[in-house]
DNA sequence: GTTAATGCAAAAACTTTGCAAACCT
DNA sequence: AGGTTTGCAAAGTTTTTGCATTAAC
């Protein structure tokens, strides 16, 4: 399993937490250290928050998850697998949604050229107000 | 002055705080709430953190300051007098650099024509890796 | 004099850490 | 077996809240 290879290649240790823990990245899409444990605590039982937070640092080291600031918080995660996409989170409702990266590789490529920043689009949170609040 | 009006407008007092929590913001450029307070330490005293959060909450709630979010924890605050500027936040060594709006423009366009999303540029943090640690 | 705003202290939300026990390899 | 990882509990941060007192108007 890739997973393994990747723990075990740094030597570290597959551990049901840590499968879980990605298992419930992956399946949830987005989602906090809460909901992940949230997720988890629906099919194991006796894992703890702190063990949340540690494997979501390794997995995000790993390169295997990555999380955004989607605004006061907690910070939200997600699959590395999942297609990239930028985040539009609206000021007024509090609504999320997402869109193609290639809605912004303009501004990514004037970035680049521009100040030679290197721009990492699944990262990206645009604040703001959606169609129905901009009205 | 035009603070006194702003708060009066809406039945909020004018303090000698919340011009402070102004002030600070504005003479800082970028300041968390704790940068706010440390700068009005320097020149007055008894001024308490909770009333720097209320009061900063209250001026971004009249339009005079503005909050982003630059990464791990802390908002930082800004006034709204300064003008507009996108963040660009390096992961790999922490540097924050700033650029005008026009670099975003392409992307605030595409954004409302595709999604009807107004965007908010000063709001916008990008991360992504600077021009050194790119390479 | 009213009523809003502050300071203080305590609570809440979010993360991290120390350590003995449990588990992976 | 041996070193890594976990759970638990406790502490650390950051932000919010309740309330009596103070201050703006």
């Amino acid at each position: 399993m890739e997973l393994q290879e990747r723990l075990r290649a740094r030597g570290y240790r597959l551990t049901p937490q840590r499968a879980l823990v990605l298992e419930a990245v992956t399946t949830l899409g987005h989602a906090t250290p809460e909901d992940a444990l949230g997720w988890i605590r629906e099919r194991a039982s006796g894992v703890n928050i702190s063990t949340v937070y540690r494997a979501l640092e390794l997995l995000e080291g790993l390169g295997l998850v990555r999380h955004t600031h989607l605004g006061h918080g907690a910070p939200t995660y997600h699959a590395s697998t999942t297609p990239e996409h930028v985040h539009l989170v609206c000021r007024q409702c509090g609504g999320i949604s997402e869109v193609e990266p290639d809605a912004v590789q303009p501004m990514v490529e004037a970035l680049e050229r521009s100040s030679g920043f290197v721009a990492d689009v699944g990262h990206l949170a645009v604040f703001g107000l959606c169609k129905e609040c901009a009205r």
